[in-house]
DNA sequence: CTCGTTTTTGACAGAATGTCAGAAATCTTC
DNA sequence: GAAGATTTCTGACATTCTGTCAAAAACGAG
């Protein structure tokens, strides 16, 4: 049948209101404060229903990761597919994952948590290949940026390292620096004056070191930035900035 | 008195195999499977003895990563108190860092879990101010190389970025490498070949971004790498590789 | 050996998880 | 629109863990 009956339709918008609701909790009190009574009282249901949805609480947090992180692919993905040339290119990716972490600042931890909290085995086989995949796409995405720049003759990558060793190098970097920026009050207070700037300086300088023409002295990829919020990602900054 | 009673010198023995065991507890079985039951009945206790020490099984976590982040911290200055130029001595902190991680792959998941998995907030103010400590002297002893790196002339930083925003930095790519590392299984399958080298890599490659002296054009660090290993960390390094 | 002190114990209350048989709601068919 | 088939929902239940605390046991000084 192609239509749902109403129903069937209910339950599924149940399905998202209960990962709303899951959110919500999971921000304010974080994994410990996450129940399945309490997302069941909210709701009005008894929690019988939403294990009917959720066989238990970690599939509802991998549920929460994945589509967040689908969400970071497709905001990767238009970053991707603006002109000029590769590096230009990685640099839009670089204001599609500030943007992105700054709308979900609570993604890294989860993922964190999800990587290392034993919850990884609780949850299903289906939603963890559906977390891989959404990973190895995200990583697809930058690679062919980084064949690109090679393919342009803008980069050499040394001996013994592939274009994914690259990837892992801005992979780390920005899912370090975000999860520190997320978890870590008081960062000022350790002197550092503006975490997410020196994030931006930084992958533009590693780049520099690679020597990814062109280099960050050829060419302003900071004046870039607030360009690329502008064209490419309107309504997020809207959501963002107001 | 200055003499322990045989009693309070088991107590304070306990206290020791107490964190042994949760180690190899949350080791095996991740957070979810570090239980005072668990804890109690394989030391031979009943559980309200193991709540004289620790209040709850958060405080035993923290205690842990206090621990391990103070045998890093020890490591560093080792480092840092080599002879050479400034980024040279760094160099002897990747190795450090390395080594560390090597030693302890779960340190840094532990890390991310307590400041995510709103554990923190179960901790006591006495532990809670021990591990901060114990992050800022990391971060000192880093930022005094920077310091040093600049009084020599071999460095300039850009305007509005501190010493501690270049340590965030590196903080930043070896906490989010190290994470990765130690949290995903197959990243070869990703097309990465050797992540440890690839973190080594692209801290030089970073620092040569930012025309540290001497680049690493000019100085070999890779190679370094191997002696500082003999030289400094010869009991590390034995109990890593036999 | 005795008595005050410290330490240990395990029963208890509370909170959360995940299950499942029966109740209720919904859909289908005539 | 009513009966019967099917799906969905419910809340009581067993279980597992946490953290507490009065009573019991072990300890140490004199």
């Amino acid at each position: 049948m192609s239509t749902l009956t109403p129903k069937q339709q209910e339950i599924r918008d149940r399905e998202t209101r209960i990962l709303e609701v899951a959110r919500r909790l999971l921000d304010d009190s974080g994994y410990l404060g996450l129940s399945m009574d309490a997302i069941a009282a909210e709701l009005g249901y008894s929690r019988g229903t939403i294990y009917n949805h959720f066989s238990c609480k970690e599939e509802i947090i991998i549920a929460q990761a994945i589509r967040t992180m689908n969400q970071r692919t497709n905001m990767f993905r238009r970053a991707a597919s603006t002109s000029g040339r590769p590096r230009q290119r990685l640099s839009a990716i670089g204001v599609a994952a500030e943007l992105f972490v700054r709308l979900h600042p609570d993604h890294f931890a989860v993922e964190q948590l999800i990587r290392s909290a034993s919850i990884w085995d609780k949850t299903s086989e289906k939603r963890r290949r559906a977390m891989h995949l959404a990973e190895s796409q995200c990583m697809a995405i930058v690679a062919g940026i980084v064949r690109d720049g090679i393919a342009h003759g803008d980069l050499t990558l040394p001996d013994q390292f592939s274009p994914e060793d690259l990837v892992f190098c801005l992979w780390s970097v920005t899912f370090g620096a975000y999860s520190i920026i997320a978890t870590s009050d008081g960062l000022e207070a350790h002197g550092v004056l503006d975490p997410w700037y020196a994030v931006r300086l930084n992958i533009n300088r590693t780049l520099d070191g690679f020597q990814w023409e062109p280099l960050s002295t050829e060419f302003d990829y900071l004046a870039q930035f607030e360009q690329l919020i502008h064209d490419v990602f309107p309504e997020e900054q809207r959501q963002l900035f107001g």
